[in-house]
DNA sequence: AATGAATGAGCGTTCATTCAT
DNA sequence: TATGAATGAACGCTCATTCAT
């Protein structure tokens, strides 16, 4: 009875370490390009031990990308029960920016992979990028209902702002150098969230 | 002089037919997922053709991406070169959805190989993207200088309306349906442009 | 500790299975006309198997012919070592065509394949090609020393007899019919053996 | 009438060329790692052309080999008739050295694709090497006759110096730095006249 | 007759997966 | 249960040969 712990606990430790050196292999190499070999080695264990833990290797794809499409939802979650006051975008963007890019491997192997494995992504991917939607939405929705925001289509801007989201995480994998380590993209975060509060055109004063 | 003619056009033929099928296979099946035979099937030529054509599999790639940044560039600066009125963003999104819809293979190559095969992209795809900025940037700068943008930092809100180009594209390949032919991003499209225009928050009139 | 014997033994069974079937096989077809799969076929495994236990097909070739060097100087060491009387030649030149005509297959590949592959061949085939010329020089001093042979130059004298060795396994692989199991050259080295003891001219009695 | 002259002139040119590419080519790469189109490209043809000069690759061989093994025939002949004394086989081997020295392509071409292509040496050179070794033979039984070698067997003794010609051509291929132009191997070749002459032994004096 | 683009069988090599230990 | 050697289908690519021009 005492034998099975250690037992039990090292399987999960396998199963975690696969998953973590897979993320980032998949995120470094992509999923092709990372041969089974290459994910022994990283998780320290055998080759053939993969296959005791997953069915094949994309049943590996398809459980880093079901964990990260949670982590970043519960993520989204948090950040915008943090979120106080409606008008603080500037805030929320800034967090979302940290957060994405602390789960950089994460949102690259999502983005990049599901495209090509749309069976994975049917009963995970939409579901999760619906809730996050739909989270939005309803952020939205309230602010627009307290009379902070304009009265848009709340699902829509709901939309508008998970493309800023995911983009600015992209922007940030891709278009910079990846020796800097984080966060040169303030700015740009802080622009962003200026744009989509107060519009990139002059006011009109009300009474013109 | 005459019998020249043919010879060229065909060979044309051939090297346009194998970029084209590259693009869509590469876009529907990922590169590695798609074969130097299917490419040949897919182009009516044989596989040794590509060969004559093409160094290897990779430069085919390097062909398409490289081709296609030019070709969403070129897009974009004839967009830009259209739109008159500096107020009117949500002409300028139609048109930009409009496109990136019609360049969904091509976007779609370009985003989700170009992480992997920074070779590739280096000389070509950063450039191109920096000619992508610079161009919205004067389109901004000119925009604020006339006294139509509010003076924002002109490089970043040309990252910003980027990003929501090619992650409007990227919405319009993945989270739809993929039978909805065009047009029912407009909505959204309109949307993204209201708030790029106005903002989200609702305008505290200068009287008050 | 029993069990892991046999495993031991298949393992090593695979890769001498593999350098046989490979001597062979380069031996009768040439390296080049040998396909990996005829070498997995004659060795008995799967053809993803010969690069388990060679980097490529070339890595065979360089083994077997590395091998094939070192089995021939240790030969010809040891039959040096046998022969006790310095002017017996006829003796050593059967011997010496008994033993190339057994390493038949080794002889044809390395001295066929050599020229072609000299970064094979530089650490060893020269090294193994000096020892074995040192050695018949050492022999060849010491007949000259004792007074046996004629003072001529020890060092082409030991290469004279390489290029004989060497040449009778030639004839005896080429320009005979192949049927013949063996010692239908023993003449020929009788006669070798004779003409380089006594030479071709008709001594000059001294007295005369 | 007039205009056929050239046309035909340049047709044996053309075969000529790319026999002369091809003996070179082949001899320093091998048959196998030459292609059709290096051929071409050394004998500045279009590789089309090679195919309406020869059948195929295999017959450009065919004809490098039938000439070569010509002649060095041929060549051993014209020495042959040349060498007036017997006794004076240091000229002889110096002759051949030189001789085939000159030949070095050819001869290694031979040598080493020979083995692999019986069906085009059965008919030639198994002939021409018969050929040698009668010309050979009869030198030696001549010489024999007139009572100044040994009454060996003349066909052996023919043998010995054929391994010896083509044995001694062999060393010059590949034991030497290439860069050494040509008569570093005199005082090999001296010393093989004298074993084959008066071999190794010390003669005993006819009185003792 | 000369060309060289097109061909496609066949090559060496990779790698996800299996299974005896 | 964990291992890693063995597997063989499938890959990217080569090149001798053909044939329309």
């Amino acid at each position: 009875m005492l034998l099975h712990r250690p037992t039990q606990t090292s399987d999960q430790k396998i199963h975690s370490r696969i998953l973590e050196s897979a993320e980032h292999l998949f995120a470094t190499q992509g999923y092709e390009r990372t041969t089974t070999k290459q994910l022994a080695e990283a998780s320290h264990v055998a080759e053939g031990t993969l296959f005791r833990h997953f069915e094949n290797k994309k049943s590996i794809l398809a459980a880093v990308i079901s964990e990260g499409w949670n982590t970043l939802l519960n993520d989204l979650l948090a950040t915008l029960c943090e979120v106080s006051d409606y008008q603080d975008m500037v805030a929320l963007m800034r967090h979302r920016i940290k957060d994405f890019h602390h789960h950089a491997d994460l949102v690259k192997v999502c983005l990049t992979q599901s495209p090509f494995h749309p069976e994975l992504c049917e009963p995970l991917q939409k579901e999760r990028l619906r809730q996050m939607q739909e989270v939005l939405e309803a952020f939205v929705q309230t602010g627009i209902d307290r009379g902070f925001y304009r009265p848009l289509d709340a699902a829509n801007v709901a939309q508008v702002m998970l493309i800023l989201f995911l983009g600015i995480s992209w922007i940030d994998n891709h278009w910079l150098n990846p020796s800097s380590s984080a966060p040169s993209q303030v700015p740009l975060a802080d622009t962003l969230a200026d744009i989509l509060m107060n519009g990139l055109l002059v006011h009109q004063p009300a009474t013109s």
